[in-house]
DNA sequence: ACCTGAACACCGTTCAAGT
DNA sequence: ACCTGAACACCGTTCAAGT
């Protein structure tokens, strides 16, 4: 055990790499690239790209798991510096702002529940979710109650309005409208 | 002009209502049933169906056309029987029931504000929205100032959520949300 | 006028054959 | 072990040919 990866798969971990970086930028242009034509871009045969990804899900996690972990990172970061309300609301920005570049985000959020692959990421973000939620209960600021999986899906199924200007402003308004909801603004 | 239609056109007629027969129930058991797996169906030619509707968008909306008519008509009728919150939150249990079993409900709307085609359609709904709200508004139920756009596009989100009872709940707890939000409670 | 269905240019996915 | 790419079973859409 002198390494922890087998000589004979440096290979297989090279094309891995090219994979991922070519779904990167196809996704990043177009989120409904086809999967033929991101083997192709990556310079390998659709065999590979399938027994590295097995599902499409699998290429999409395996793209966004790494922002979709600074997300979740970035929970603590702001809850740190900032007063809970506005670590929420900043975090759910910031959330927008990924989703939107990455618009296969919200597909991932919204498969999560049903797929096993995804099961251990999805739990993180819900993670955040709940302890920036749970930070703004504890000082008074909203309601106690709330389920952060529902905060996060709603956050996940507005990434689906479309991604203009008005889809946007539309989106942070109903964000707005949630957090009203939640008790922001009712007492303290 | 003996009659409103051409002679010769009956055959054409029939062929569209087996296309909207076969397209109904086709979408009923499958929102995503195929275009080619319709005409099949219809037992008419790929081409017929592409006369007919020219667009997936057209064939939808022919076929939740009636449906979304009666949603429409179904805000006076509860307007009139209802206080005014009751009556909009009946009609968002109608939106949602409707849009379950049709799945197809949830896209159209979506697409509904960069489609000429369902434009009115769209637009009707929207002033079913905006006379339930203002009932309310106007009884002091909640604020008068929200943009009923935002909330019939918060429903057709929710309609996206999987179509089991896990789903079903959250939508009924987001829209709660949402009333709470626009000022349920919170006045008199 | 309207209809048919073969044909085109794609998909996602599999799997025999290669190294 | 891993890779390749032809092949399979589909799509949506078009359009020459028929009636």
């Amino acid at each position: 055990m002198v390494d922890a990866d087998d000589r004979i798969r440096a290979d297989a971990r090279f094309n891995r790499e090219r994979i991922l970086a070519a779904a990167r930028s196809a996704f990043t242009e177009n989120a409904e690239a086809s999967m033929q034509s991101i083997a192709k871009a990556a310079g390998v045969g659709q065999g590979t790209l399938y027994r590295h990804f097995p599902t499409r899900e699998a290429l999409v996690l395996g793209v966004y798991r790494k922002g979709i972990d600074d997300l979740v990172a970035l929970g603590p970061t702001l809850a740190a510096s900032y007063p809970p309300l506005k670590a929420l609301r900043l975090w759910c920005e910031r959330f927008a702002e990924y989703g939107r570049q990455k618009r296969g985000v919200a597909d991932l959020v919204r498969a999560a529940m049903t797929d096993e692959l995804s099961r251990d990421t999805y739990g993180r973000m819900v993670g955040a979710v709940r302890t920036l939620l749970a930070a703004c209960a504890e000082k008074g600021d909203l309601r106690p109650d709330f389920d952060p999986e529902d905060f996060l899906q709603l956050l996940a199924l507005l990434l689906q309005l479309p991604p203009t200007a008005e889809g946007d402003e539309r989106a942070a308004r109903l964000r707005e409208l949630a957090l009203r909801g939640l008790g922001v603004g009712s007492g303290h």
